[in-house]
RNA sequence: GGGUAAGUGGCGGAACUGGCAUACGCGCUAGACUUAGGAUCUAGUCCCGAAAGGGAUGGGGGUUCAAAUCCCCCCUUACCCA
């Protein structure tokens, strides 16, 4: 028989709601009520909530929260648990492209299931903070901080964002100069950007989405267009730095430092032959440059016009042509073959003083560094690779270890050889000395390891290293031929060389040291309907204007057209109703900003807006603000380890500069939850038909069993697999629970009485108290549940059944099983919920037992056990050790050399 | 190719700072109750062995009285980066 799950949880549910048992209020202690109560922000993250429904890997995280919470409230916390949701995006605005069907309509019906589905979990959400970032009141403070960002400047000196009015701005600058020196100091500019526009799509795609349409035939290209970018660039440092101090796991902090990416190095400029203008470089080896045989420029590179040739001129425009099509990541793949054309232009190496031809690959980005490099083929691998299929030379300026360079020659010299006579022979640039001194070891025939080594080397240094290695050496070595009539590092290990050869490039006045990041400032605008619209419009001059704080939200206009226009251009721009508008401080006509908002805008906040979900006058107030930030434990899947939690800090930080906030970082502690695989141990998946539906799960066996088992699978960091089988046997647990507390009418169960425990059964409970109170607290749930089956196993069919027993277990399982938890506590007496009962206490001394098993080993393995009283002294012990029959045995003539004993564990002998 | 995490019964997993490997659950086997069972209860369940005993935490080596746990090498898987 089971437990009537069906209308308890029902029954509960509707408790809650009416009760308003989660609802959460500040208690600063201006206000006196409750002041002693320590606050706890715990939060999930939202949902997209798409149209498929919740899957069952949702309720992992979230059902991990809610046991969190339950258990600090019980244990005094004022707890602060809401939910949200991140309801712009692309797939509601590809349904409605279909459909016809109004994205604001698709995405209310999916908020709704959502929502009934998350509240048949049980969840203790507090439901009147619930966001939606497609609300209009939710977006006008998006639109707000948009605003905040655009009207700010990054002052390099004091590190921190500034209001763009303290922008100190050079004397003279005409009226136009002034705008656009302004606007190049905003964390919020337009700057001309490659966008993913599919023509047969007719729209324009995420980075993200380009490799599944690729995939599917369809054509990306990279169009040039005028998008919002924001400077988080400009954070990087600080981005990077304050990783530090966050109780996040080592992973994800490795994955944002990577993908920050910081790297020390230097700038340097090459002039261009017969102009005056120069190219600049970044590089994280200056040591190198000596080593410069060529450049390569990004093929969208400003000055690729320029240098190149009239001869090249096609050959270039072929190659930039093509280059469009290719996504960064198939650019920047290793294991594609390198491509590139020469331009037909030529480069002085500053260090060289050589002319050195220019060319464009794809394999160099125009966003990453200055857009261009200097390539050292000896020193690098994708320049290796390419000047190898080039034929451009390759010579050395870096000395690998000896080992390196056994390794990697392509000959083979472990012999007298006709190779190593061929080699000798066909050695181009050796200095004739060296070369006969090589040849006369080798005909002597006195050619030894040293010997052979000696003759790599000396092929490394003078010879064309491609000819003779397979690969570029990038680690650390030597400086070699690296000088020129003024200056040299030869000789100096890489870290000084760099040094040496920076301080060199700056007194020339022809290179800076220079930090570079990976990060790249964020492309903020997307060619969408379904987003944020900006606050933003153009004047008839071409010159942007922020609209006023006063005037947002600016609504998106509930347009029929979704498609975009086939220039690729937002689908706004088709609403010509929307978009001609007037600058209302001089009434001239103007056009408004057609993209919208990506998706991440309205997540880069939402934590803060819970916590004055309802405020009409500011995003957040001060005081709410300071009493509930930061957030005390921040639960979400790993896919969003980067971008998310990157952008996010980033708009923290610019709101705490600008002194709207008092922390520096949002998420304090931060646990990625484990992918819930399908049953066959893949992915979840339609296509697999793997996926498990919690409608299912809760019809079948309750929302408490499928919290339970989810809970009960292993560890919330790990992934690992459904199975419906481990869902029947948690439901079988609880309905044992039901059965150990109720008789068969469903009333308390006959034999729960006053009676005194026994020891045992005091033992386990302190045991169990113990164990569920401390495995809760470090997350642990798989280990609380077991703990909480042993005890149900031992009390099950106990009679009489000590009542407070009974009780404090009902008040260990509520976190777990919360329904069930409620009824029985109801059956007990009580009147109100237990949500706020507090959580049992046990004490140590009864949680230890009196006898223990104490092992015995002799050599290592174990030869016998007998019990022992807890703490029994040394002596006592060994004596009860040597008159052990199955010890005697073991020792028989042998000799004792050593006896450890391992306080209540065990005595380890090693005899001889 | 680089980085990170992990590899324990038929399966999910447990084992605190090195101290009885396999808790708890699933599955399986036998039995009980039942008209019936995909309900419930009882017992058993790492491998070899009749037993004494021996072996086993991906593989190999090391440290130690003692290693799933610490160190070195290798293999495999997952994720991230290139």
């Amino acid at each position: 028989m089971n437990y009537p799950f069906t209308d308890i949880e029902k029954k509960w549910q509707q408790y809650w709601d009416e009760h308003e048992t989660f609802k959460t209020v500040e208690n600063s202690s201006s206000e006196g009520t409750d002041s002693r109560k320590q606050k706890l922000y715990v939060l999930d993250m939202f949902p997209y909530p798409s149209g498929a429904g919740l899957h069952v890997g949702h309720p992992e995280g979230y059902t991990a929260t809610d046991i969190y919470c339950r258990f600090k409230r019980m244990r005094g916390f004022n707890v602060l648990h809401p939910m949200g949701w991140d309801a712009f995006g692309l797939p509601a605005e590809r349904y409605a492209m279909t459909t016809g069907i109004h994205p604001s309509i698709t995405t209310a019906e999916n908020v709704a299931t959502f929502k009934r589905q998350i509240k048949m979990l049980g969840l203790s959400y507090d439901w009147s903070r619930e966001i939606n970032t497609t609300d209009p009141a939710y977006y006008k403070w998006t639109q707000w901080i948009f605003l905040k960002i655009y009207n700010s400047w990054f002052d390099p000196a004091q590190q921190k964002a500034r209001p763009i009015s303290e922008l100190k701005i050079p004397e003279g600058l005409s009226g136009k100069e002034r705008y656009e020196f302004i606007q190049s100091h905003r964390l919020a500019y337009l700057a001309e950007m490659p966008v993913n526009w599919c023509a047969e799509l007719g729209t324009v795609l995420a980075n993200e989405e380009v490799g599944e349409w690729v995939e599917k035939g369809y054509t990306v290209e990279r169009r040039s267009m005028k998008q919002w970018m924001l400077r988080i660039t400009a954070y990087a440092e600080r981005l990077s730095q304050d990783l530090e101090g966050l109780d996040w796991p080592p992973g994800i902090i490795e994955m944002q430092r990577n993908w920050i990416g910081r790297s020390e190095g230097a700038e340097a400029d090459f002039r261009i032959k017969n102009s005056d203008r120069s190219i600049r470089i970044f590089t994280t080896r200056p040591d190198t440059i000596f080593g410069a045989t060529y450049m390569v420029l990004a093929p969208e590179h400003p000055l690729v016009d320029i240098v190149t040739t009239p001869d090249l001129r096609k050959a270039v425009d072929d190659y930039r042509n093509q280059t469009k099509l290719k996504s960064e990541l198939e650019r920047t793949a290793l294991d594609k073959e390198k491509t590139g054309v020469f331009t037909g232009g030529y480069a002085i190496n500053p260090a060289t003083k050589k002319e050195i031809p220019i060319w464009i690959a794809d394999y160099v980005i125009l966003t990453y560094g200055t857009g261009a490099i200097m390539a050292v083929p000896a020193g690098d691998e994708r320049d290796f690779e390419f000047a190898l299929k080039y034929h451009l030379p390759i010579p050395s300026v870096v000395l690998p270890p000896k080992e390196w360079l056994t390794a990697h020659c392509r000959v083979r010299l472990t012999e007298r050889s006709e190779s190593l006579s061929q080699l000798l022979l066909n050695a181009r640039h050796l200095p004739p000395t060296i070369k006969h001194e090589a040849q006369r070891i080798f005909t002597e025939g006195t050619l030894n390891t040293e010997r052979i080594d000696a003759i790599i080397e000396t092929l490394y240094r003078y010879e064309d290293v491609g000819s003779y290695f397979m690969e570029a050496f990038v680690g650390d070595g030597v400086a070699i031929n690296s000088s020129n009539d003024e200056f040299s590092i030869d000789d100096l290990p890489t870290d000084l060389a760099k040094t040496k050869i920076v301080l060199y490039l700056i007194q020339k006045k022809v290179g800076v040291q220079a930090i570079n990041y990976k990060l790249r400032d964020w492309l903020f605008s997307r060619q969408r309907y379904w987003g944020e619209p900006f606050p933003i419009i153009y004047r008839e001059d071409g010159t942007v204007k922020a609209l006023p704080e006063s005037t947002l939200p600016i609504l998106l206009p509930s347009s029929e057209t979704f498609k975009p226009s086939p220039s690729g251009e937002s689908p706004l721009a088709n609403i010509a109703s929307w978009v001609n508008t007037n600058d209302a401080e001089t009434g001239k006509p103007a056009r408004r900003e057609t993209h919208t908002m990506p998706q991440w805008a309205g997540s880069c906040w939402y934590y803060l807006r819970y916590l004055d979900p309802k405020n009409d006058n500011a995003f957040i107030s001060k005081d709410k603000e300071k009493y509930w930030m930061p957030i005390d434990l921040y639960v979400g899947g790993a896919e969003h380890a980067v971008l998310h939690l990157l952008y996010s800090r980033f708009w923290h930080k610019v709101l705490y500069d600008l002194q709207y906030l008092s922390t520096k970082e949002p998420f304090q502690k931060l646990i990625n939850q484990g992918t819930i695989l399908g049953e066959d141990g893949q992915k979840m998946s339609k296509s697999r038909g793997n996926v498990v539906n919690p409608d299912d799960v809760v019809r079948e066996y309750g929302a408490d069993s499928l919290r339970l088992f989810e809970m009960f699978m292993g560890p919330l960091v790990d992934s690992k697999p459904w199975s419906m089988h481990g869902v029947e046997g948690v439901h079988r647990f609880l309905n044992r629970v039901w059965r150990m507390m109720t008789n068969e009418d469903g009333s308390l169960h006959a034999a729960i009485a006053a009676a005194p425990l026994t020891e045992e059964q005091e033992r386990l409970l302190h045991q169990t108290i113990k164990k569920v109170t401390s495995d809760i607290e470090t997350l642990n749930f798989n280990t609380a549940i077991s703990q909480l089956m042993i005890f149900v196993n031992e009390f099950l069919n106990a009679d009489p059944k000590p009542r407070t027993a009974m009780e404090t277990f009902v008040l260990l399982l509520a976190p777990f099983a919360p329904h069930l938890a409620e009824e029985l506590w109801q059956k007990f007496g009580h009147a109100a919920s237990l949500a706020y009962e507090s959580w049992p206490s046990y004490d140590e001394a009864k949680t230890r037992v009196d006898t223990i098993e104490m092992v015995v080993q002799v050599n290592g393995k174990v030869r016998t056990k007998f019990p022992a009283s807890v703490d029994i002294d040394d002596d006592a012990l060994k004596k009860m050790v040597l008159e052990d029959e199955n010890v005697k045995r073991h020792l028989d003539g042998k000799q004792i050399v050593k006896v450890v004993v391992v306080k209540n564990k065990l005595v380890s002998l090693v005899v001889k």
